[in-house]
Formats: C-alpha cells, structure tokens, sequence
DNA sequence: ATGGTCGGTAACCGA
C-alpha cells in the first residue's frame, strides 16, 4: 500500500550522531525526518553524507546551540526560518514543503526553570507560534507540525506526574499553550491510536533513567484535521535509545495513506 | 541525597 512516513528526532549534536542518523534512515527510510538540536552551523552541515543516503537536506544551524533540519526523499521548497513575528538569533523553526505536504519542524524552547526569563521566553514564542500556525493551517490543508515541543502535554505523559507537577516541560502554563497549538486545528497523531501506557520520547541521561523508563513524551507530531483522518499510526522508536553514545530523545515516526 | 550526564567548547552553559 502506499504510504507517506514522517519522523521527528532531537539528535542532540548531528555531529555525534550522524553515523546512527545515517543508519537509522537506511533502515526507516522515512519520506521526510525533522531533526532538532543539529549543533552545527549551515557550513558544516553533512549534505553530501544524506545525498548519499538519498536525502535531500534543508538546514538552519547556527554554532553550539539549537539548530534544525528537513531531510527527505522529496524536493524541498519554500523554506521559511523566521516567519513573521520572530526576531529571533536562536535556529529553532524551519518550515519547507515536502512533496505536497507543508512541514513545519520545531524546537521549542526548553524554558530553564519555571518562573525564569528562559520560561517567560517559551511562552512568547509559544503564543508566537500559535499566531503564525493559525495562518498556516488556513494555506496549507495538509499541514504536518512536529518536532520537539518541550511539553508533555498530559500527565499521562510522564513517568511520575507528582515528582514533575508544575516543573517545567510540564507545568499548566506550558500545556495551555501546547493546547492553544492543537485548539488552531492540528492534532496529535500519537494519541489517535492506542498507545503502551508509559510511552515516552526524552530520558534524561543521568540516573540509568531510561533503563527505568523514567521519560517524557515531549517530541510530538501534529497534523491539520484532514491529513488527521490519512493517518495510519503513529509509534516512538526507543532502538537508538539503546545504542552506545545515544541522543536523550527518541524518533517518533508516523504514516499516512496517500 | 535538590545530585546525577551529556555536548560544545575551552571555564562553564544549556538541556
């Protein structure tokens, strides 16, 4: 049957990971993979590397921090970095259309402390966001949004809901704007279908905590409503969690009828 | 036990 995958995945360092990017593509073979947390300039981007593998590649680095990516098997075009609204230094957006389909990869911001400057950050752009994804969810009927939002957004998306009341990546300001997010018109794919209970994305890596599955479910794939009813499932893939050198996060991958 | 471990970069910051 035909079908369209689309993966997110927070790298953590493309540097590091590229070998277990390259190796998880080959296996994959996503349609489209966003990636967050490259760390890497646009000049050192590895283009050549992913060309090989059969990925075309769009980039918005900058050096140290933050950083995204589009890799897909399709044409890309239109990318958009910094859409109204943003003035911002910090590479967290890239939006660029794959094969008919807009997509929009993010990494929001983490928010330091509840209370911080950093969390006051999260929230502007997150309510920037909103603005900006309310517009593109009228243009473009088949919308994808992913990548890593920084919020679980119920607690049935955290290991230990008491230990993590009100901290940030969970606190009620933060999940109000992830459902501001949704409240636009876009869905999260994973909660569609039935999921294991204690499905998470983020493990920190101090405290053996994914061995004791003590994770997030922070990385998020949305889509507008009639991309919503093509989707054929939606899965967190904990192998390269596994390996040796891992990123804290997990791919999240999900399919489409087309 | 309010810690721990990574990555980037070069003494610590960010997550």
């Amino acid at each position: 049957m035909p079908c369209l995958k689309i993966a997110t995945w927070n790298v953590n360092s493309l540097r590091v990971r590229l070998p277990q990017v390259l190796n998880w593509l080959g296996r994959e073979q996503p349609d489209v993979l966003g990636v967050q947390e490259t760390k890497i300039t646009d000049e050192e981007f590895p283009v050549a590397e992913l060309a090989e593998a059969g990925y075309r590649s769009v980039y918005s680095g900058q050096k140290t921090y933050n950083g995204v990516a589009v890799l897909s098997k399709f044409d890309l075009a239109d990318p958009v970095t910094d859409p109204k609204g943003f003035d911002d230094a910090q590479r967290r957006i890239l939006a660029v259309t794959a094969g008919g389909y807009r997509i929009v990869n993010l990494y929001v911001p983490n928010g330091g402390e509840v209370g911080s400057d950093k969390y006051a950050y999260k929230l502007d752009w997150l309510a920037k966001m909103r603005d900006y994804l309310s517009l593109e969810v009228k243009r473009c009927p088949r919308l994808i949004v992913l990548g890593d939002f920084n919020i679980a957004p119920e607690d049935r998306d955290v290991h230990d809901p008491d230990a993590w009341r009100e901290r940030i990546l969970c606190s009620t300001p933060e999940r109000e704007a992830f459902r501001a997010l949704l409240d636009v018109g876009l869905i999260d794919v994973f909660r569609r279908f039935d999921a294991a209970e204690k499905s998470y994305t983020w493990w920190d890596y101090r405290l053996n905590a994914f061995r004791r599955n003590m994770g997030l479910r922070i990385d998020h794939i949305l889509v507008s409503s009639s991309l919503a009813e093509d989707c054929l499932g939606c899965r967190i893939d904990v192998e390269p969690r596994k390996l040796e050198r891992p990123s804290d996060h997990a791919p999240v991958v999900a399919e489409f009828r087309v």
